[in-house]
DNA sequence: GAAATATGTCAATAGAACTGACATATTCAG
DNA sequence: CTGAATATGTCAGTTCTATTGACATATTTC
């Protein structure tokens, strides 16, 4: 049952085309799996509510950055404007967000989260956090913030916000 | 413009509902930028190619573990075999992935790269490994072995393949 | 007052996933 | 050998998320 064997250690490069180091196939594939079991488990929340991933990305950042304009959030979530305004308009009929207009810019439309918002942002949030604590478990002490550094190298540097 | 302000510390629980500890916001947010940049790049790669993400996502498993069959193949990427469908077949039109029966099981139509495949596979490993080494510089030793365990913790321990 | 900005909205499209139903080839168990 | 189970393929319809392009409105700024 085993025919699916790995193409492992690298031929000791025959040429020499400019070595480029064997790619680093463990944290490709362990990001991979780690982010699908991660959002699955959120996603399949979200279903009782007939929300989606989208959703929940929204009402999060909302939640976490009450007060967020709409600009912020578009590039924070790196989508477009047509695609943010159906999801935030469900949310803010079902009224998990709510908008008001800022009063320095009264352009703006600023997002909060209303009490059911942060309610289920919370409830998401506790069970991602559940299964990072089990995971933290098993791992040494120190791993949590290891594990925060070392995501936050990979996300591009300029993380605004 | 930073009236996006964080909330912060855990307001000390008022009631004593079954004291849930405050979420790892710091996790859960560092996965998800970190995700979204580092799928974002080959996003951007794979676009030369007409294809998407989906694509990208089978013709890495192909390539990694060569003779895998269609069921394994689903059971990796928790999709249907709808959804694999279209993909896969344009994969084998375009000729990056080949089929041959299984000599034990003829039911059974193993996977395998072509050269092209396995160029293009390669090619886009490559630069999301050059992103885990820009990473891996700003960060202490053994960060790399680290950063996997912390992965592989958080995913579904059960593991297969 | 004109230009730039922040937001909203309409329309059309694409990509990736889903469910359900059904067909074919092959293996396996009785 | 026959019938059930398995591995795969395919057709049809749907949902969700995202896209581009065009245009409207309110507000701020120069």
């Amino acid at each position: 049952m085993d025919q699916a064997l790995q193409r492992q250690s690298p031929p000791p490069v025959s040429a020499c085309e400019k070595i480029e180091p064997e790619p680093m196939f463990d944290l490709i594939e362990a990001l991979f799996f780690a982010y699908r079991d991660f959002v699955g488990e959120a996603d399949r929340l979200l279903l009782r509510y007939n929300f989606g991933r989208a959703h929940h990305r929204v009402l999060y950042f909302v939640d976490r950055r009450p007060g967020l304009s709409v600009a912020e959030l578009l590039d924070l979530l790196k989508i477009t404007k047509q695609s943010l305004s159906r999801v935030l308009k469900e949310l803010l009929d079902q009224t998990y967000i709510e908008q008001r207009p800022g009063q320095a810019d009264r352009r703006q439309r600023l997002l909060f989260p209303t009490e059911a918002g942060h309610a289920l942002a919370l409830e998401i949030a506790q069970v991602q956090s559940r299964r990072f604590a089990r995971a933290l478990e098993k791992l040494p002490a120190g791993a949590r913030a290891q594990g925060a550094a070392f995501l936050a190298a990979i996300s591009d540097a300029r993380e605004d916000a």
